[in-house]
DNA sequence: TCACGGTTTCACTAGAAACTGAAAATACCG
DNA sequence: CGGTATTTTCAGTTTCTAGTGAAACCGTGA
């Protein structure tokens, strides 16, 4: 059943499987990765059924996790005119994704870990000396350097790729 | 209990235990992230016991969580004269543990990720057109751009953090 | 209004990951 | 050598997450 399989689609669904279990090393699901991988080298928009079947899996899971990518911004929803089916198409361009991943990242996980660190910097500003003075001073370390890290992250989020490309160049130059 | 703790270390407890359910969201397992804070925060080395009741764990947990961490270097073993104990005590300068992750990070997640990609585009660098070279492009595209990823991080992993900042600065300007 | 194609939800289950506790291994000391 | 303090391993258990499949829920057109 795969042997009549064009070779690029062989090594498309290497791709796909190995992705999904990069994916699981970060802190995302195996299937969405798929599902990501599948939509991102997919020629056409895919309807649910495709993805199900490409995948193997059951329409809840394919589903959800079609949804979860789109509430990342990472695919999005095409209709066609006549057709009530959804389908979804992920960004192809690498620089969009790259940016798109921060910033949700950014949202979702690094600005509450700031909040966190403020918040303990906070309680114990007053602490003069000994060990309190140094966890008040670590928790401001890693607060300035979170924040910092997010101005750069800001900065080269609102860039053109080419701008930020040779910004970078002139860092290896 | 915990009505005798001073200030500082009420602040640590809420800072130990967020940190946990971030780790949570990474890829990182609660337990590890909780002890990594912990030590992160800790005026001395800590030993497993004191791990193992500062967290209520079990010592085979306190042990494997602490050694893992001593795998990715964020954390060192201590020794003292006289005693046989091991005491662990983590980094605690910001730009060290940026740089310790960043690397490891690098050689478990993205450099396996370029591998698969090369393999991938060189399966079909004979594809014509048509879909599957439009596969090889994506292919070589999320190559070109991970490796450049990691061509900036080499460089900055080697820059002292006056450095970086000072470049990172002028970004921002 | 009903029937149909499609989407969404959800109670349940399978499997993975984390954790425990105790036994086994190791290191050190007289 | 014992004997003791400490570390390491691991079988068994718990906990959590991902995934299933079917029922409920739309929206549309006849």
């Amino acid at each position: 059943m795969n042997k009549e399989l064009p070779p690029w689609e062989k090594a498309r669904e290497e791709f796909v499987a190995q992705w999904g279990s990069f994916g699981t090393q970060w802190g995302i699901n195996r299937t969405m990765a798929q599902i990501h991988a599948l939509l991102m080298t997919a020629p056409e928009p895919m309807c649910t059924d495709e993805v199900m079947e490409k995948l193997e899996i059951s329409r809840g899971n394919a589903h959800t996790n079609l949804k979860d990518l789109v509430g990342w911004n990472l695919v999005r929803i095409i209709t066609r005119k006549g057709d009530r089916k959804e389908y979804f198409e992920a960004e192809k361009d690498v620089w969009k994704i790259f940016i798109t991943i921060s910033k949700e990242r950014k949202r979702r996980e690094i600005e509450p870990a700031i909040h966190l660190l403020r918040d303990c910097a906070d309680r114990t500003k007053d602490e003069a000396a000994g060990p309190g003075r140094e966890f008040h001073q670590q928790m401001k370390d890693l607060d300035e350097f979170l924040s910092f890290g997010v101005k750069v992250a800001d900065t080269v989020i609102t860039m053109k790729h080419a701008s930020a490309l040779q910004w970078a160049m002139r860092l290896l130059g």
